[in-house]
DNA sequence: ATACAATTTAACCAAATGGTTGACAAAGAT
DNA sequence: ATCTTTGTCAACCATTTGGTTAAATTGTAT
């Protein structure tokens, strides 16, 4: 009766499962079936451990929430300079969806899809972005006329756009100019430090 | 027996319906319910006019990449100067995408989940996006000297991006900056200049 | 061992969904 | 007028899909 010592494992393996199927195939082209046959058990012990598909996939969203804004946040609440900021975004944000390539077409198609009530919930939990204090910051570096007087609100939206789109367009961009695997990722890779100077030089005096 | 005058009031209205459809909830999200409900006809109308879901899908997705690759071609591919191309693709691409704000997100969505024979077919009509001759000419602007020496593939990408993605995360930034569509609306249009200004002064030396 | 709780499965079920049919009305053509 | 083609609809059908159940199996504390 004691919760003790519930097998993990049958848990993990329905997450693993569901994450993979969800990102893929988004919530409305995800079926329970698919995620059970990816995690190889009975499709009732996705109801079992989540209650519904709803359920489910907002355990898979929220984390996918997680991964792409605290990061996002952490950067732009910290204490850096704005060019370390700017130079630390673009680094940390290519690796992570290096890593998680399916990771932001997912998030912005469910947010854009998703009815509101799925939205307040992430921003409700702090989860969402808040560029606010990166905006502030901007706008004191201009008035202490270290960088060019530039919009504060287009050059957060230069920056995260440079950074975040060829992973949305990553089929798109690989077919369009033929790279594989390998020279998609070298190519980001490259763009760590090509998207800090392209946004810096635009600011520099 | 002669094709005669079908009554193309019908097919219209079946065709705008499925636009908005497909467009605000995808090919999995969409519902031919849903379709005919919009459309105020019979669903049996949707498989009499169109086959089939797959079918009528196709007609609105090849519509959508129609309305997005030819623009960027057409601008890519005239004889214009370079600065005047990255002036024009971000003023029309932007102009474009203002009076139809959930197509890039629509098209990328498919592109990513679609099966690729999708892809091929869309590349193999010319409707697919040819940058080459954009990026040759880049490559002899650098050799004369005429701009700074950077990859002039990031420069296309830089370019798309700045572009096209704060329509793909439309919902998000307005949600984040709290912006109305109003709002939004005037800050896509400052984009216009904005991102000309951004990519140009990037490569000019 | 034994009782009891947690886990797993196969078989089911009801609703949703893409698609079909047959009757019927509208519109031309003869 | 009537015959034929085209267009429209309500009812229907088969499959898919999210979800349930009851029985069986495994694990655990006493």
């Amino acid at each position: 009766m004691v919760n003790s010592k519930i097998d993990i494992s049958t848990e993990q393996k329905i997450l693993a499962a569901a994450k993979k199927v969800f990102l893929s195939k988004g919530m409305a082209g995800a079926r329970m079936q698919d995620i059970a046959n990816e995690a190889g058990i009975n499709k009732a012990m996705l109801h079992y451990y989540f209650r519904s598909k709803e359920k489910l996939f907002e355990v898979i969203f929220f984390e996918a929430a997680q991964k792409l804004f605290p990061t996002i946040n952490l950067i732009f609440e910290s204490d850096m300079s704005l060019f370390e900021k700017i130079e630390n975004f673009a680094e940390q944000y290519i690796t992570m969806m290096s890593e998680n390539p399916y990771l932001p077409l997912f998030v912005l198609n469910e947010v854009s899809k998703g009815p509101e009530v799925f939205i307040r919930k992430i921003w409700s939990k702090q989860s969402g972005p808040h560029p606010q204090k990166f905006l502030a910051q901007i706008e004191k570096e201009i008035k202490k006329g270290n960088i060019k007087k530039i919009s504060p609100l287009h050059l957060l939206i230069n920056l995260i756009s440079a950074t975040i789109f060829p992973f949305v367009a990553k089929p798109m961009i690989q077919f369009t100019l033929g790279l594989d695997e390998l020279q998609f990722k070298n190519v980001m890779e490259q763009r760590k430090k090509e998207v800090a100077k392209l946004i810096i030089d635009s600011i520099k005096r």
